[in-house]
Parts: C-alpha cells; structure tokens; sequence
DNA sequence: GTAGACATGTAACCAGTTACATGATTTC
DNA sequence: GAAATCATGTAACTGGTTACATGTCTAC
C-alpha cells in the first residue's frame, strides 16, 4: 500500500523524504498515515529493486520537471547552494526519480486484485489504488471499481444477516451489526455514482450513444446526495 | 483487540480455543477477524498474566456453569468421555476460565481510552469495546460513546477540508475524500442515535419517570432505516 | 480406510508503528 | 546561542497473518 503511495505520487514529480511524506498526508490523509520509519525504508527498498533511482545532488537546482509545490522548490534551491553555487554540503535530502521499471510495478499493484476478500483491509487498499487510479488504462480501472462492488455487495448481505442473528439479549452488539450494514451500503452508494461517471464517460467516448441516465446499476440514484451536481466530471 | 474480545467471551463462558474462535466469527465476525495464529498465542500468554486459568479436563463434562451454545455443550460433554466416563484420553481441548485477574483486565482494556485519535484505528477498537460495553459501569460508557464521538466530529472537520483541497485535477482523489466524509457522517449519525438512547436509558433509571415501555434501551427496536430527521444534533 | 471436521500449536512473515540517534539550517 | 523545523535513518516492537506440522474423532 504505502509503495503504491511513493510510487504514484514520484511519478508526478521527483522527491525528497521528508517532502513526499508531507504531500502523502495533504494528498492521502484521510485514507492512510505513513510514518517516517516506515517510509524511508520502503524508499531504500524500492530503490533496491530498481524502481528508484536517486538524484545526484548537483543536478538537483535546475533540471528537475518536478510539478512539485512552491515551497518545495524554493527549498531545492537553496539546498542546492543558492546564489552561491559551490559550497553546502548538501550532505542531507536525497531526491528520488521513479524508473521506467518502477512504473511497470506500480502499474501492476494497481492491477492486481489480490486481497480484499477477507474482509480486512476495510477498503484501503482500494482507496490507495484509487487515489492513483488515473495511472490504469480505463477498462482495469473499471475493473478495480466492479471487484470493489462485489465485495461490497457480498458484505452487505453477510452485515444484513448479522443484524438478525445478534440476539436481542446483546443490544450494543446488535447495535454494532446495524452500523456495519450502514457504513456499508453508504460506502456502496458512493461506489455506485463513482460508476456511473466511469461509464458515462468511456461510453461517451465510443458511442455517443444510449445514454440515458437511469438506465445501469443505480441503487444509489436516491443516495446521500453528494450535494453539488456533477463533481465527478474529468 | 484480540483481547478484550477473548476476555469478553470467556466472560460470558468457559470455552476452549477451537469454540472461541467459532463464537469470535458469529459475534464479532462483521468487525474483527481472528486466525487461530493470533488466537492460541494470545490465550497462552493471557493464562501467563494470570487473567485465564485451564480447567482440568475432569472438571469439565458437568460443573460448568456455560451459557455456551448447544453444540458447543454437547461436543463437551463427549469429549470428557460421555457415558463410559473414564476412557477418552481428552488430551486435546483446553477449557479456559477467566479469573478475578481476567475480570479486571477487561474492565481496565475497555475503559482506556488509548489510541483513537491517530485515525489509524478505523473505529475497530472503538468496535470491539462496545461490543462488550455491558461490562463496564453506564459512566464509563458513556465516556466511552462520547470519547468516539468527539473523535467522529473532529474527523469529519478534517474529511470537510479535504473534499476542498483536492484540486479538481484529481477527480479520484475527490471522490475518495467525499468517500470518507460520507462514511464518518454516515458512522456518526448511528453513534449519535445510540447516545441519545444510552442517555434515555441511565435517564430513566434515576427519575423513574417517563418510563413509557418503549423508552429504555431499545436500540434495535426500528433497527436500520437511520434517515428519519434531526440525527446529528449535539 | 479415508475424508473431513475438530483441535492445538509453531515459525516465518508482513506492514506498519514508536522511540531514539543524528545532524544541518533557519529564525529569533 | 536556543528553539524550531528540516532531513535521514535504525532498532525494537505490535498485532496481527499464512503456511505448516501434528494429531484426534466421526461418519461414510
């Protein structure tokens, strides 16, 4: 999960530790953490097989593309001796450019379907896959999203009947089965308008046609109302 | 976690690791998962505190008190030798008991408030906890809904930011973030209906007032179908 | 006699965490 | 010159998992 992350987010621009780290918690918060210690080692391991490679300081300054923040660059700058050119360690900060292999890789952890089926990831791997999913070609993204609601769908059964088995003895627990089966079928109907978008616009780019709305799988229609209009739109 | 369920259900009733696991499944089975790699270590090393103690296996066919499930009672009863009495080695199956120790344990594990804030938990502490909140004094269960509540709230503030930070480039990354505000909204508009109940209930049992039939904790009684009006009042 | 459930356990691994050590640079 | 923040890293631990080894008991 968390190599997907690094990977995902140095293919958008290349990166010291400490800055990828800020940009995993603005960008990815609210589904993962990642700490220090476990970041820098997954930089060094993902550098050992070839999916990294690190930027020798002095190329640093200038011919990075980098689409990276304001504050970053300035900070690159200056580490790189400024004005100044010649003198600063630069002993500290390595900058690290994802390989040609590297998004090999990060295409295929997007890809694979591996997991989610126990039940225990509660989505985040899903959600980090997700959050990158741009990177897959639209038919394995819609794939992505179709394994996603099958298991949603096969959990929501499974929290339906458990809020029937609890006895009435346990109420707190019964309690607990009604908040799965409603986290659930929220969860479920946000992945329905998700995939509804991704069909209207890859079935808008081929055939212009048949497109009425409330046609296909839309048990959200009703929904949460995700309240302004169309946000989803590419 | 795995823990607290344990103690919780040897609580309930004596029971060996093979039935504990089965019971762990039918009651927690929607929040936490339990492979018997996790499961005998952790008896093994709760017996070493001191908080479970091993019946002999002659003790077991009958004293128990065991409000188990049936065939758990019967596969007990023919393993500590059914009506020969004496044969049957019953060297396999170790009934545990939880002790004073034990008792205290749990009330101690489900009254720390501990963790919860780094969001890392995704409320499966929180879970677990309540599933077995029976056993801890109405205030400190209350604590407890108010603690998580607090939490949700403080979330839901961070998730509301998120869905503006994400800049319209990355439309899988707003999604994911009206995701997580959906869900934590979704999550505290249950905890908010159980308080509400949780404080009729302790409520009731003072005044002995308004104490028409369907006031108490009756959590379950209209169920699922959350929607109706004003939930998220504080 | 063999398939399948019941039953207990170990070892190796996994994906992360916290706490700590170290040091450069900036800002006041 | 002290505090804050930037920056990289290691070691020990956490809370589990899977895969495996081993064996009993039941039912066909």
């Amino acid at each position: 999960m968390i190599e997907i992350a690094i990977l995902g987010l140095l293919k958008e621009s290349d990166l010291h530790g400490y800055e990828l780290r800020r940009r995993l918690r603005e960008e990815l918060g609210t589904i993962i953490t990642v700490s220090f210690g476990s970041l820098y080692p997954t930089l060094a391991r993902l550098k050992s097989k070839g999916a990294l490679e690190e930027l020798e300081p002095q190329k640093i300054g200038t011919p990075v593309p980098s689409a990276g923040s304001l504050s970053g660059e300035r900070a690159l700058f200056r580490a790189s001796g400024g004005f100044g050119a010649e003198r600063r360690t630069t002993r500290s900060r390595k900058v690290y450019r994802i390989t040609k292999r590297g998004e090999e890789m990060l295409e295929e952890l997007l890809a694979t379907t591996e997991a989610q089926f126990p039940e225990g990831s509660d989505g985040k791997s899903f959600a980090v896959k997700l959050a990158f999913s741009r990177y897959l070609p639209p038919p394995a993204r819609m794939s992505l999203l179709r394994h996603r609601r099958d298991d949603l769908k096969r959990r929501l059964d499974e929290a339906k009947k458990a809020t029937c088995n609890n006895s009435e003895i346990y109420q707190y627990r019964k309690a607990l089965a009604e908040r799965t089966y409603h986290l659930i079928e929220t969860d479920l109907q946000w992945l329905n308008q998700l995939i509804t978008k991704e069909e209207q616009s890859s079935s808008g780019l081929l055939t212009e046609k048949n497109s009425n709305p409330s046609s296909a799988n839309n048990l959200s229609s009703n929904s949460i109302q995700l309240p302004t209009t169309e946000v989803l739109k590419p």
